[in-house]
DNA sequence: CTGAAAGCGCTTACAG
DNA sequence: CTGAAAGCGCTTACAG
């Protein structure tokens, strides 16, 4: 705002200020004479138009907002270029909202649906309890909202989403280490409140039943999505009365605390145990040894949720709420052996 | 606003628009019996105050805006932690801004001092090269500004900030390395633009310099604050024909990179080369072997930060803009040994 | 304590 | 092509 207005403009243009909003934002409705007046007025003032004025007259405000849970997340970091990638091609800018604990309280959301700060939300973060809370507090708003990477619980069912397959992920995963001849497979897994987690687990299981191979009391432990959380899971995975030979963890984070933690129990990775992450995340090729992981398409998916949230603004909710999926990857690194050998 | 406005709940409540804002937002001057009745007809309308008309209204969004180079980077989690807590404290909500390339483009800064958006921004990004389009960008606006994390350039000398002594912290960092006996300290250093690997680069070079220890050419490499930057400036290193027996790294992340292409090469880490990172990241304890560094008080930082972008709010320039420093601390592990054992 | 009215800075039919 | 005017949804002196 600078703190001179349009009237100011319009004083020194000699124009209405009808004119001065014209020039700006429909240069093609006024003469070139008067576009030059204008424009040399708003030089010699400094003007640049009140953003809040204009986002409230025209109600709406060309800024989307995404919520992901932390800040410092690395996985979000192709993301957020994906997303940034289409939000520019598409004329809006794009605001982070951190959700420090993984899951939104119902007045968070509510403050977040109501507030028509935003055209749209993008939702990076798991939601799972507040699922219902959403669909309510939305349901006079209509905000559009899509959701990424995140599997959709069914509440959440009407909004559109992209995310990979995590389901046939973590099969795939487990699928890789029953193929190197591994039977006494462990998980670490997230909280009970998160759902790709719960996802990437039940892929898991499906693999392991398919297998006929057995999953014991014990070995599928909540590592909290955190190093520390799977510091202490894999202490209590080491100690099982039946120790697994191998590991697989819900998330890269988790795979990086759970490497050093077998490492300094004395044992090796991956001749003593082989260890499998999730997202390859930067870091997983330089943890020692490389990580053997799941690849998430980061970026493409950013920019497709972001397209997607798009498409809701201007169509409305004609557009189709179905989830997008993406291709996922196994990257073969180095935490993997047979345990025979 | 969920598209009911403060007129149909006046309508219902049979008041005055008047009478209803006052209930909200200051209820004291209002009776009891009032207040129940627009509380009511608040209820039945399902009415909530559309916020961009309140924050053009009023002049204030209650939003301060945070910028930081990128999400995905683990050092911001602790700051970020530290910001939403006062900011949580003050009333504020916060939103985050991220600036793809370490550096705003002068394009940037003056859409976000100018976009009153936001009552203040805490800049947590590297801001080098545009020290003087922020401030001129400012001027006219005067939007409360602070720094956090960076040094700060001359010409971004009138903001107040908060940060650690960089360069202290860095020569104590050499310094650590010089009393193991090192003499051969090579060091991996971030892009000409980035202001505080400069600092740290300086704190490196004074206390190569007071121990009369030479810094040959070519020991000095930019890492680029990647790992792929660092993996590239350690094989520079190793390949030196003098080569270093440690590598003091201006981040973590360049470390992470180092550590792993160090031991690529066949090297031990810390028998062959000592390593030496700075942040200390949640990821530092982890590697392998962990990583001795600089500690910084991330969430102090943040608190810090953010009372003080208060202060500049309420106060306006009346606030001092000296630089506020926190203390920062080795931390020992176990990548340094003496190069003679 | 409450209401009528002005006004925040814009945008956009509506006339001309 | 341009201007006068209405109005977006609030808040806040100003009266009473």
């Amino acid at each position: 705002m600078s703190d001179v207005s349009i009237k100011e403009v319009a004083r020194i243009a000699d124009v209405s200020i009808a004119t001065v909003s014209r020039s700006i934002n429909n240069p093609e409705q006024v003469t070139e004479k008067t576009r030059l007046k204008v424009q040399d007025a708003i030089r010699q003032t400094g003007y640049s138009p009140n953003t809040l004025a204009q986002s409230f007259r025209r109600g709406r405000t060309n800024i989307v907002m995404v919520v992901l849970p932390s800040v410092g997340d690395p996985f979000f970091t192709a993301v957020m270029r994906g997303i940034r990638s289409a939000a520019k091609n598409k004329g809006y800018s794009v605001v982070i909202e951190e959700t420090q604990f993984n899951t939104l309280t119902a007045d968070e959301i509510g403050a977040m649906l109501v507030s028509n700060q935003t055209d749209g939300i993008i939702l990076l973060a798991s939601v799972s309890p507040f699922g219902t809370e959403i669909s309510s507090a939305n349901s006079k708003r209509r905000l559009p909202i899509v959701i990424g990477c995140e599997t959709v619980s069914r509440e959440l069912a009407d909004f559109p989403s992209v995310h990979i397959d995590n389901i046939a992920a973590a099969k795939e995963a487990v699928n890789y280490l029953i193929s190197q001849d591994h039977e006494r497979i462990a998980m670490i897994c997230g909280q009970e409140s998160s759902l790709l987690t719960k996802d990437r687990e039940l892929g898991y299981r499906t693999a392991m039943k398919q297998a006929k191979l057995p999953v014991e009391d014990g070995w599928v432990v909540d590592g909290d999505l955190t190093i520390a959380g799977a510091r202490k899971a894999t202490r209590n995975l080491l100690n099982h009365s039946n120790r697994p030979t191998a590991i697989f963890c819900a998330n890269d984070e988790m795979a990086i605390g759970c490497l050093h933690e077998v490492k300094s129990a004395g044992l090796g990775v991956p001749d003593d145990i082989s260890v499998v992450g999730f997202d390859d995340i930067r870091y997983a090729e330089v943890t020692d040894p490389p990580l053997t992981t799941i690849s998430q398409p980061a970026e493409e998916i950013g920019e497709r949720v972001m397209y997607r949230l798009c498409r809701r603004i201007d169509a409305g909710n004609g557009e189709s709420s179905s989830p997008e999926i993406v291709p996922h990857k196994l990257v073969i690194r180095q935490s993997v052996t047979n345990p025979a050998s």
